[in-house]
DNA sequence: ACGGTTGTGTACTGAACAGTCAAAAACCTA
DNA sequence: TAGGTTTTTGACTGTTCAGTACACAACCGT
């Protein structure tokens, strides 16, 4: 009945969040978003309802993507949580289950959290984008838990240690590496930090 | 011989960084600059060459006294060293030595490190602004690093550990708690991270 | 008290900005 | 192939922006 859109939602949202990663959103105009998208102005308010719109829901998808890795990875019989949170926490401290799809590989630098990014820049003065930023640590947060308990219930963390604040523990190291990562850090040292981080899970008491 | 400035430029500077800090670089007006320190436009231009210029130099204070804080905490005698260590990480999860005079007090959501924030907004197109993020890490992983070796020395930690790679955990937690301490984690949280981040540090073997 | 020197206030400029709008184009159904 | 519907395009508007320029005010040594 009517024109078909000519662009593909997701790679439009997907080529927005990687403007918004290197210029940031305040740095970043309309015509910006126009040109790295390939969108005119019109078709971009009409989709998105402008820049503003395009940052929730580009953070959405960056939720949905972000939400997938951990708790496909994390999930699983108990046998084993303990290795998957290893394995999970040498991949996120080097950007990867983050960024895939919208950076180019290895781009360690650009690699932080989208969410913890744009909450930084303008999270005190838009309640939307804090929530969205709060929900991407709370997903990563839960999934780690959860893991955490599987490793308890099959023995290899100690019983007695809280696994929320564990988990709360890991996703600091995780996002801490996202800010410094990109400063220095080697990716040999990124690993380094990984599996001290997993060493210091405590173990139950050999008696 | 001439007129005299008619305000003190630390002041200015504390100013433009809390504004700042609280609307992002791009997001902040020369106009926002002028209000929040009372200069007018030209004494601003003047002074600090517009408002690239007030960046670089709020930034820079901000390293003189990001640098104070821990190398006054952490420097000492061998003996106490590892607690000195415990102590400082105690009050960094909780922005405490790094916005003082800037911010009102309790305000941790705010109190992210500065360079940081900037360092994520601009520093992928500004290697200035980069630079000194760098110098502000650094200062602070020598002085843990320093700290370490001390605490190795007087035989409380481990001396077969590399204390620059405990320097890069302890600082990634530090920085990890900034990120994400302003979205859910209590001061008791914090408390609990530090303490878990303490706990990790390599005791030497009771042989 | 006066003049040279420096800080301060403000008006101005050209550019960039976010958002709107209407005309044209593409598509599907009938 | 014609009509109705939606997308696209690009021009347009009023605003805000960074930076400049210039007139005025304050100070101090003489």
């Amino acid at each position: 009945m009517a024109r078909p859109r000519s662009f593909d939602r997701d790679h439009v949202l997907h080529a927005a969040e990687r403007q918004f990663r290197t210029t940031g959103y305040n740095g970043t105009s309309v015509d910006d978003i126009s040109a790295a998208t390939g969108l005119g102005r019109g078709s971009l308010y009409a989709a998105f309802d402008g820049k503003h719109g395009v940052l929730l829901e580009a953070m959405a998808g960056y939720f949905a993507r972000l939400s997938q890795g951990p708790r496909k990875m994390l999930a699983g019989p108990d046998e084993g949580a303990l290795e998957r949170l290893h394995q999970y926490l040498l991949r996120a401290v080097h950007g990867v289950p983050l960024a895939a799809d919208v950076l180019p590989a290895s781009d360690r630098a650009g690699a932080a959290c989208f969410a913890a990014k744009m909450a930084l820049e303008v999270g005190a003065s838009d309640p939307e984008v804090k929530r969205l930023a709060k929900e991407c640590f709370s997903v990563v947060r839960t999934a780690v838990a959860e893991c955490v308990r599987a490793a308890q219930r099959n023995g290899d963390i100690d019983p007695d240690a809280d696994p929320d604040d564990l988990a709360y523990l890991l996703l600091t190291i995780i996002r801490g590496t996202d800010v410094v990562g990109a400063y220095g850090h080697s990716p040999a040292r990124l690993t380094s930090i990984a599996e001290s981080a997993f060493a210091l899970l405590p173990r139950p008491h050999h008696t």
